[in-house]
DNA sequence: TCTTGACTTGGACTTTGTCCAATGTAGGAT
DNA sequence: ATCCTACATTGGACAAAGTCCAAGTCAAGA
């Protein structure tokens, strides 16, 4: 449970309520949420959170490394607290939801060297889409 | 060239001014334009066009299936020509722009049965993310 | 406990995109 | 060639997501 919160203090943190019900939002479940329904559940919790400050922590998570920032429709970016994870992404292309997912090979060995392009490519992303259960018999 | 207006045009589309250029503009070059860099040159050539305009005719474009929105940063969606080739791509992350490229192994192999979830998956898009030349001198 | 620099706040602002009523026009019908 | 009309375009208002800032607050080291 506070093994983040443990982790961000070592790194000089300065703990406010704020941060910590952030983190525990991020924290506490498995789905990925995007910066307005963080700002909900924080709300819950301590009601009187200010948007800024939801983004602001947010972005310091992204900039830590400890939570990955997942643009799934160009509209709302969603926010990935299992940083610490090789994983991908598989969305429902209904309702939106996300759900991590493992594979079998590594896709970095996948692009050649003369298609890079000059680029240093230093990360890559594999991204499913398709129809959840939920939405299918729907 | 006009290939692409020629099959809009089979398909019922009005053919106007307005139209024309925007398709004029994704089809001249190999960048992804974000749609406000497609008002900006559509704008060299047509002045009056307007922005709800561009964004009409890019949803309907993408409607179509004859352009790709690629959802890179959770900001602007930038529209790919390229509908019809299979691509993925590799994206600069300082500048933004985007590449496509081609890859040696087919992703969609990679996500085992039960790493599905029972989704329908039907679609993978695979992105790089580095810094291009360009930046990496700057 | 005091101090101070880091944190939070709310509101204004920006960017990206959507919606709509009024106006214009492409292209089939005559 | 001209007319009609359904489809397109326009501009401006609106909305959603996010950023910025000056002023006030507070965590944590001295």
């Amino acid at each position: 449970m506070s093994d983040l919160l443990e982790r961000l203090r070592g790194r000089g943190w300065r703990l406010t309520a704020q941060r910590r019900v952030v983190a525990e939002v991020l924290d506490g479940d498995h789905v990925h949420y995007t910066a307005d329904e963080v700002h909900a559940r924080a709300t819950e919790r301590l009601p009187e959170i200010s948007r800024a400050t939801v983004y602001n922590t947010l972005g310091e998570l992204v900039s830590l490394g400890e939570v990955l920032e997942v643009s799934t429709d160009g509209r709302a970016k969603r926010y990935d607290p299992n940083a610490h994870h090789d994983h991908h992404h598989l969305i429902c292309s209904q309702c939106g939801t996300i759900r991590d997912v493992h594979i079998a090979s590594d896709p970095m060995a996948a692009l050649p060297e003369p298609e890079r392009f000059g680029f240093a490519v230093s990360e890559v992303s594999v991204t499913y889409r398709g129809v959840c259960p939920n939405c299918a018999s729907a």
